[in-house]
DNA sequence: CTAGGGTTAG
């Protein structure tokens, strides 16, 4: 302490920390007859030292009183130099006086810092005059907690706490209400409301402070609960609850809440003012009212820069970058300078639009004024960069930080993951010095992307021995590996740890669930977690019409659909995908037909090329291939390979050789195409015996260097999963003899109950028994055997297989259901066959 | 003396 005493020297005349002044300051000494007093007239530092170098030089005493003037007129000013001014005035002035009128030098002072955003200082300072044995009194204790609120310091604003309650002074609304703010801002609204109930006497700062406390920490709901608390017990609103207010209703997302809470300014006859006006358009912009938002905003005649950068940063975060792009035109029109705010909504706007060259007049702009110490803006350019492809840019821009956060590693691992650079994500990801759970969900999301799910949830188990907790966005990514791995054991653990870490389940999650089990299997707990779903959206409905889809009940999916209908949600294309997709997996042509009618003439949603394939897939199925020509015939695009494929697959399954050389011969004018074709192609003249024309296929295929994907099984034993692939893989694996001697017996117990294999589906130019044998080996038929194998009598079988199920498959599970007792359900790429007691769920229409 | 607006990555 006293070595902080002895920081200035002692000076006479002339305070030595006096600094040269500037003589073209405007003079505020001129029409001055009592200096002293006008030194709160002072409007910049330098006045303030013209002032009191004039005023020393002719007999300004170091009085209590002109010390407490001059502090008070610096700290008013509240930059670091009128502070620093001030304080070492008030050092020279506790070195000559005893602590006579110190009290109101240490308030202004405490006041300064605090407001400043120096708030060590002013706890420090707060400190020094306790111990110098100077009594704070209710002034002080607001100031110090201020302090302690911009700074969440928690322990110290409790001793403060502790030492108010011994000078007594706990019963004075404002040192109250400073509590208030102070537990709120420190995340404790439980202390925060016990304060706020203890009161004896509460005025409007008391329930706004509250209130703002309630919203800031994400409780909105509380926030206008306690505002309509407020109002019921008569106490008047004003502007600042009214922001505090609106604000709580932004997050709640409820316009009708909020209409109702915004009453009260019309009843209050409260005037808006700027401050209101922003929160309300902030709050119309999230409610996604954003036509009231825009109105209010144009009435608004005198804009400032806040109001500007509150529709803006709102377009930008709802994607609406060329909005965003004009409202900055019009800002610059009226002679606004963009701040960092603004900038940062103009550089993620540039971001949306791939524009780097707008990215680079931002860059500019940020360089020219000063902008690119702020770690924030730097992190939106790399992202902005990234999202324009230019990676050394912001590689740049990234290794020039001095400040880098977690952000800006995050931004460049996103980045990299984007443009498909995963190798490079992994460096950064190894070799960032603190990664976070956004770090984590972005790699996670990757391996999902790259479809390796089981390195997916083996990274999302590594992360909570790392501990790191899961979240919501976790959560959908594992949710996703999960559906896509078919594994209903790990499915089931997901959901059980969704709600044993209390991972609030939003819509997206929900939906995610939904598709999650559908795809597992489990339409029962698909439906369920459905039905228990709070704000259902369109493709909440889809996953839950999705799923009934691919269990066959197309009945179910229809109703579903109806009820979406009925409930007021707009469908869009990708919802009629799936009903489509219901109708055509159990043949509902009429339906079928009619839905795809209603999409134009009562939705107003023009077909897309994808519903016409849905179309031709759902004619196609139904054998009427002439139909679905016509139809791919009067279609107002061009068909694409995927329509071809569509008519050609419907070819194989009725054996129509003829038209599918047509659609093979409109595929091949085409240039794009996918490998599946081809192979569809050549299975369909394998299937016929046409083996010269599969050769021809198989050298196309050669010769463009494309591969036919092998068929894969997979199934979960045990939390294990267990992958077989068609061919002869089994040999890898562990149990490969009982399996080989499990596939004996089953094809034994078959072929006496009269099982013939179907040899048309082996696609290759072999001898009989050789067909037999690679027949045998098809990886479903190799992962039932194993299933029957590890698991217990009465444990469904789940199959998960990449590619259609062979005819011939298919006959062996329903064969094997009713011979072993067993439920068989296998996922193909498309739907699902439960198999029961020799039955198909599909019966047999697939 | 106390309460209030706009902020990047998954």
């Amino acid at each position: 302490m006293a070595a902080m005493l002895q920081l200035s020297p002692l000076v006479s005349a002339t305070p030595s920390f006096i600094a040269p002044t500037n003589q073209n300051e405007p003079k505020a000494i001129a029409k001055d007859t009592s200096p002293t007093g006008s030194l709160r007239n002072c409007k910049t530092i330098n006045q303030v030292k013209q002032l009191h170098c004039h005023i020393t030089k002719t007999g300004f005493s170091h009085t209590p009183s002109n010390v407490t003037k001059l502090i008070s007129a610096c700290a008013e000013m509240g930059t670091f130099e009128s502070l620093d001014y001030a304080r070492k005035a008030f050092n020279l002035f506790l070195e000559e006086e005893e602590t006579k009128g110190v009290l109101f030098m240490y308030n202004s002072l405490i006041r300064g810092y605090s407001s400043a955003g120096l708030c060590d200082e002013a706890i420090g300072l707060y400190v020094q005059m306790v111990l110098q044995g100077v009594l704070p009194d209710k002034f002080t204790f607001p100031f110090a907690l201020s302090a302690c609120s911009k700074i969440v310091a928690f322990c110290e604003g409790v001793q403060l706490h502790g030492s108010l309650v011994k000078t007594g002074l706990e019963e004075d609304v404002f040192i109250g209400n400073s509590l208030i703010h102070f537990y709120a801002e420190c995340g404790h609204l439980d202390y925060a409301q016990k304060v706020f109930d203890e009161m004896l006497e509460r005025n409007i700062v008391s329930w706004t402070s509250l209130i703002c406390g309630y919203g800031r920490r994400n409780m909105p709901k509380q926030a206008v609960s306690l505002f309509f608390e407020m109002v019921a017990a008569g106490v008047k609103p004003n502007s600042v609850t009214m922001v505090c207010v609106i604000s709580a209703c932004a997050k709640l997302k409820d316009v009708a809440l909020s209409e109702r809470v915004c009453a009260y300014i019309g009843e209050s006859g409260l005037k808006t003012n700027m401050l209101m006006v922003n929160s309300l358009v902030d709050m119309y912009m999230k409610c996604g009212a954003t036509d009231a938002a825009k109105w209010l905003f144009d009435e608004c005649v005198d804009k400032n820069l806040v109001l500007y950068n509150t529709i803006l940063s709102n377009y930008v975060r709802q994607g609406l970058a060329s909005e965003a792009v004009s409202v900055v035109g019009e800002m610059l029109q009226q002679g606004l300078r963009p701040d960092k705010v603004t900038m940062l909504a103009a550089i993620s706007a540039c971001a949306q639009l791939s524009d780097s060259l707008s990215g680079k007049c931002c860059h500019g702009y940020v360089l020219r004024n000063g902008l690119e110490g702020w770690d924030t803006i730097c992190n939106a350019m790399i992202d902005m960069y990234m999202k324009c492809g230019e990676q050394e840019m912001a590689c740049i821009i990234f290794d020039n930080m001095s400040n880098k956060t977690v952000v800006s590693w995050n931004s460049l691992i996103s980045g990299f993951i984007r443009s498909g650079d995963v190798k490079s994500a992994w460096e950064i990801f190894n070799e960032m010095p603190k990664s976070d759970l956004v770090s984590w969900n972005t790699m996670i999301g990757a391996l999902v992307q790259e479809s390796k799910f089981e390195e997916a949830i083996e990274l999302f188990r590594e992360m909570q021995t790392e501990g790191i907790k899961g979240d919501r966005v976790t959560m959908v990514e594992v949710a996703s590996a999960c559906g896509y791995l078919g594994a209903l054991d790990l499915a089931k653990w997901t959901h059980a740890y969704i709600e044993k870490s209390e991972i609030k389940c939003d819509t997206r999650l929900g939906t995610a669930l939904v598709d999650m089990f559908a795809k597992c299997g489990d339409p029962q707990s698909a439906m369920k977690v459905f039905n228990t779903m709070a704000g259902r959206d369109v493709s909440a409905w889809t996953a839950a019409i999705r799923a009934m889809a691919m269990e066959g009940n197309g009945k179910r999916a229809l109703e579903l659909f109806d009820d979406m209908l009925k409930q007021g949600v707009k469908p869009d294309e990708v919802v009629f995908v799936a009903v489509l997709t219901a109708c055509s997996h159990v043949g509902l042509l009429e339906q079928g037909r009619n839905i795809f009618m209603s999409m134009q003439l009562v939705h107003g949603i023009s077909p897309h090329i994808v519903h016409y394939g849905c179309m031709v897939d759902l004619l196609g199925r139904a054998g009427l291939l002439e139909e679905a020509v016509d139809l791919i015939k009067c279609m107002p695009m061009e068909p694409n390979d995927v329509i071809w494929g569509t008519l050609l697959a419907a070819c194989r399954t009725h054996k129509n050789v003829e038209m599918a050389t047509y659609a093979a011969e409109q595929i091949s004018k085409l240039t794009t195409q996918r490998t599946g074709i081809h192979v569809l192609l050549s299975n369909i003249y394998a299937s016929a015996g046409k083996w010269a024309d599969v050769a021809k296929v198989r050298l196309q295929l050669k010769e463009r260097g494309i591969q036919k994907v092998p068929g894969s099984s997979s199934i979960e034993v045990n939390g294990v999963i267990h992958e077989f692939t068609s061919g002869g893989d089994t040999d890898t694996h562990t149990e490969r003899s009982h399996i080989a001697l499990m596939l004996q017996e089953i094809n034994s117990r078959l072929r006496d109950a009269g099982y013939i294999p179907d040899l048309d589906n082996v696609l290759v130019d072999v001898d009989e028994k050789e067909k037999e044998y690679l027949l045998s080996r098809h990886s479903e038929k190799v992962a039932i055997a194993f299933g029957l194998i590890g698991t217990g009598q009465g444990v469904p079988i789940r199959v998960v297989k990449n590619l259609r199920m062979c005819s011939d498959c298919h006959s062996f599970a329903k064969l094997v259901s009713r011979i072993y007792d067993r439920e068989i359900i296998v996922r193909d790429n498309n739907r699902f066959h439960f198999f029961s007691q020799g039955l198909c769920s599909c019966s047999d229409y697939w």
